[in-house]
DNA sequence: AGGGGAGGTGAGAGCGCTCTCGGATGACCG
DNA sequence: CGGTCATCCGAGAGCGCTCTCACCTCCCCT
């Protein structure tokens, strides 16, 4: 264990297998162009040996690193409990497995981070990046377009510079907002109030458009900031309860908003879905199913986002090095499905 | 953006300041023994051109990467989803960022998964892993061993290999179900049932030893095993309730299986804690503090956990490239503590 | 004033790999 | 049967860095 074999070289094999370092090297590189019986004396020597190349030796010469960097701006705690992360990274990993590339996990707090992730990035270390930008101010965007680097979004950056060479994956956060709240409409339901999630993010302002999208002249007291977090949804179901105690839907920007409403809404006496309907956002698992009601809410398939977010930076990454692509790619935004269970 | 400038080397640098690459390269590291003079000469040019190190080539002749593995072993999704693991690689991430390591994530989904895992680590591309072993029969604890790469479990793995060298970080579950229990009989129950986690995991099995320990001549009747999760949780708790309608408290696994049983329990028109008291495990805070009531529980600190797994590899890991340091790492286990709330 | 030593600096040899380029080999055609 | 060309293989030059070792300076002691 604590013995640290010496490992073979491309060298070694190249004498065992009775051939030269290149036409190794060629083997264990697909082995185009060199023929079966030679291929064959060398993945041999190589199985003997056990031998592995080494990776800083290759990315020395190629200067590609088979490494993408996910970074995760995280300014508070919230982001990270939620799975939804989880699930995405989880997309992701998949799809750099599939492509043999690592996945280097960054984690930013606080502002030292950032430019410590920017001068990482800068730095070459990785083929490109994966970005979680979270929030409007967040001056990650501008220091990765400084770097270079080959980036993808994961949602859309709220980001006021240069747009050009942005690429994202979204989820249609408008759409499947005008979808729950039409939902609600079609029920009979006509005071629909809205939690809204924090508006320092896309994805909140997005669901907010597409609430105002169906509800084009609501009642402006219907809408109540809240925060993504279940005790952010309890306060502002309290406040829309005292201001409109008549209203008889509401449209949570998250399932955790939504499950803070529902307690809120049980504790002051309102059946759900009877007196009031409610639906939710993300169909976040633990807690859809487990809330009472069942939660009504806005599918968006996680992991697909994370494993398109990698696929679209592969194919960027591949276009950098010179090989054949069709065109840059470009952004995507994903549909949503409205999943209908017991609250509306 | 697509234009990729070259980056300056050591050598430009060297040229620019009018030095040898030598005196850089110990500029770049940390400028012993090399003049104030020359040493400010040195950081201008650095500073002027942008210098960052190739990090390539700088491992192919230190053969340190300044990187570490995370691998985390996921059969289930269960795993990924709850927050727990993402808090422990917060605690990880801060760690190897403080000592300027990069975090290298590898997720594992089956049998041909943990094959490339072994190959990676073998391959010698992360200077050490930390790993999180969920499961007895997991074969990745021997594979990892057979590649000779320092590592640090999360857990205690439950493993029949070879233990010597084994180091993990763990909390100390058995205490901690103990205090749980001991905190039940203090309120003066009597019929206290325990549901498990999934007995595959060390976990597990030692919150079970741990309720044991108190319950010594305890009707096995009220011992029901669950797998974590509030379905499971809800299950356990139906069969409990069938087998002993007189139990009076509940000792559950996890937080998540506590969240089903008190669905159960309500739904069976019991009073918590009033009729039947309830005791979780984690901490798990959205969930702890958003059911119905409160939920009384064992935290354990989970970031710490991380912090901890990844100082200790990195201790073991200088030790390897011959730094002085105090003896090999051994395991850790880290205390827990009883969070009163409203269930129990 | 001369010698020894300590401390700074530079030259150069690799680390293990890829990739270009020239040479060898054999197939095929006239 | 000689020439042409495609195909396959090997020699060798780096990629950018670290690190040893020799040299050179300058200081201090006798």
């Amino acid at each position: 264990m604590t013995e640290t074999a010496p490992r073979p070289t491309l060298e070694a094999v190249a004498a065992r297998a009775g051939v030269s370092r290149a036409t190794v090297s060629r083997v264990v590189n697909g082995g185009d162009g060199v023929r079966e019986p030679l291929v064959e004396r060398v993945r041999k020597a190589v199985e003997e040996l056990g031998y592995v190349p080494n990776q800083a030796a290759r990315s020395l010469v190629t200067r590609r690193h088979d490494a993408i960097a996910v970074v995760v701006a995280e300014p508070e705690t919230r982001v990270f409990a939620d799975p939804f992360f989880a699930r995405q990274l989880r997309g992701i990993s998949k799809e750099l497995t599939a492509h043999d590339n690592q996945l280097v996990l960054l984690l930013t707090e606080g502002r030292d981070d950032h430019a410590r992730v920017g001068r990482y990035l800068a730095g070459g270390h990785v083929d490109g990046a994966l970005v979680f930008s979270l929030h409007l101010d967040d001056p990650l965007p501008g220091l990765i377009q400084r770097a270079g680097v080959p980036t993808v979004f994961g949602g859309r950056p709220g980001w006021s510079g240069d747009q050009r060479g942005v690429v994202y994956v979204d989820s249609d956060n408008r759409g499947g907002a005008r979808d729950a709240v039409r939902h609600l409409a079609g029920l009979g339901r006509t005071r629909i109030a809205h939690i809204t999630g924090a508006l320092d993010q896309t994805s909140a302002v997005d669901r907010l458009d597409g609430y105002r999208d169906v509800m084009v002249d609501a009642d402006p007291g219907l809408i109540v900031e809240g925060d993504f977090t279940p005790t952010g949804g309890e306060r502002a179901m309290r406040e829309l309860l005292a201001r409109c105690p008549d209203l008889d839907a509401v449209f949570a920007a998250n399932d955790l908003t939504a499950a803070g409403a529902l307690r809120v809404l049980r504790a002051s006496g309102r059946r759900v879905p009877d007196d009031v309907a409610v639906v939710g956002f993300d169909d976040m698992l633990p807690v859809a199913e487990q809330t009472d009601p069942a939660l009504t809410t806005v599918r968006q398939d996680i992991e697909e986002m994370g494993r398109l977010m990698a696929r679209l930076l592969l194919r960027g990454v591949d276009r950098r090095t010179g090989e054949r692509v069709g065109g840059a790619p470009s952004s995507v935004v994903l549909p949503t499905t409205l999943v209908r269970r017991a609250s509306a």
